[in-house]
DNA sequence: ATGGTGGGTAGCCCA
C-alpha cells in the first residue's frame, strides 16, 4: 500500500508543529504542501526528517505561495513548471523510485484568480484560466501513471459548495472556471478520487474562508482535489479528508487528503 | 450580507 496526502498548509514555518501532528497520526507516506510561503533555503527540513520523511522536493519563494513535496519514500524531482512564466512557485512533481516505483506525483497550487471574475477587470482572472489553459495542453502530452494533486482553487460540482447559486458568480465556482476544468479533465481522462470514493451529492469540503468562521454555518467548498490517470485510479482503494484538523489551534483554512492505493 | 480574517512582509500584497 501506497499512501499520499496533499494538504495546503497556509504558511509551512507558522504550522510546522500541525504538520508533524499530522504526519505522527496519518502516517502518509508522501505528503504534498502548497502556500509554504517561503524560500526552499528557510523550508524546515529537520522536523521532516526527525520523523522519516528525508526526502524533499521544494519549489519555494519568498512570503507568497510555494509548493513541496516530502516524502518516507525515495524520490527524484521529475518537474518544475511556471505556468504563468511570472516566476512564481505553483508546481513541482516527483518520480517515486521504490515502493509505487514508476508513479509520478505532480503538486500544483492553482492561482486564486481574484475577485471578479472577468479578464478583462481582473487580470488575475484571467491568469488562472490561462493556468489552467497550459495545464490541459500539458495533460495531453501525460504517458505515465500520474497523480495530479493540490490546491486546484475550484469546486466544479454543485454539491462541491454550500449553495451552488449563491455562488455562481463567485471567483472559484464560476461557469467559465468549471468549463475549463473539465476540459484540463478531459485532456488526460483524470479520474476524481475525491467524487470516486465520496460520490456526489456527498459533502466533502477542503476549504473554509477565514472570513465565515463567525457565521457559525458550514460555508465550505472543495477547492482541494487529487486527480489519477485512469489506470492509476483503478488501484486507489480508500480517501478520505482530515477535517479534525480544522479543531486544531490557528489551523489553515484548508484541510488534508489521503488517498492509498494498492501498489 | 460587499464586510469580514489570516499570513508574510516592510512600508501592502495575496488569499
Amino acid at each position: 500500500m501506497v499512501s499520499i496526502a496533499t494538504w495546503n498548509i497556509n504558511s509551512v514555518r507558522l504550522r510546522v508543529d500541525q504538520v508533524v501532528r499530522f504526519l505522527e497520526q496519518e502516517q502518509p507516506d508522501v505528503l504534498c504542501l502548497q502556500e509554504i510561503k517561503t524560500q526552499e533555503q528557510s523550508f524546515p527540513f529537520k522536523a521532516f526528517d526527525a520523523l522519516g520523511y528525508t526526502h524533499h522536493a521544494v519549489h519555494g519563494q519568498k512570503g507568497y505561495h510555494g509548493v513541496a513535496t516530502v516524502s518516507r519514500i525515495p524520490m527524484r524531482e521529475f518537474s518544475r513548471h511556471d505556468w504563468q512564466a511570472n516566476g512564481e512557485a505553483r508546481h513541482v512533481g516527483v518520480e517515486l523510485l521504490d515502493k509505487g516505483q514508476g508513479m509520478i506525483l505532480e503538486n500544483v497550487y492553482i492561482p486564486a484568480g481574484g475577485d471578479l471574475p472577468d479578464r478583462e477587470v481582473n487580470p488575475k482572472f484571467g491568469q488562472k484560466l490561462d493556468f489552467l489553459q497550459r495545464m490541459t495542453g500539458w495533460s495531453e502530452q501525460i504517458d505515465r501513471p500520474t497523480l495530479l494533486v493540490g490546491d486546484f482553487n475550484i469546486a466544479p460540482l454543485d454539491c462541491d459548495v454550500y449553495d451552488h447559486k449563491a455562488l455562481l458568480k463567485v471567483v472559484s465556482h464560476t461557469p467559465i472556471e468549471v468549463e475549463a476544468l473539465q476540459r484540463l479533465a478531459d485532456a488526460h481522462g483524470w479520474v476524481d478520487l475525491g467524487r470516486k470514493h465520496i460520490p456526489a451529492p456527498e459533502r466533502n469540503y477542503s476549504w473554509w474562508s477565514y472570513r465565515s468562521y463567525w457565521r457559525q454555518k458550514d460555508q465550505g467548498r472543495r477547492l482541494d482535489h487529487m486527480w489519477a490517470s485512469p489506470d492509476l485510479a483503478a488501484q486507489s482503494t480508500a480517501h478520505r479528508f482530515v477535517e479534525e484538523t480544522r479543531k486544531w489551534e490557528k489551523p489553515s483554512d484548508h484541510v488534508p487528503l489521503i488517498t492509498e492505493f494498492a501498489l
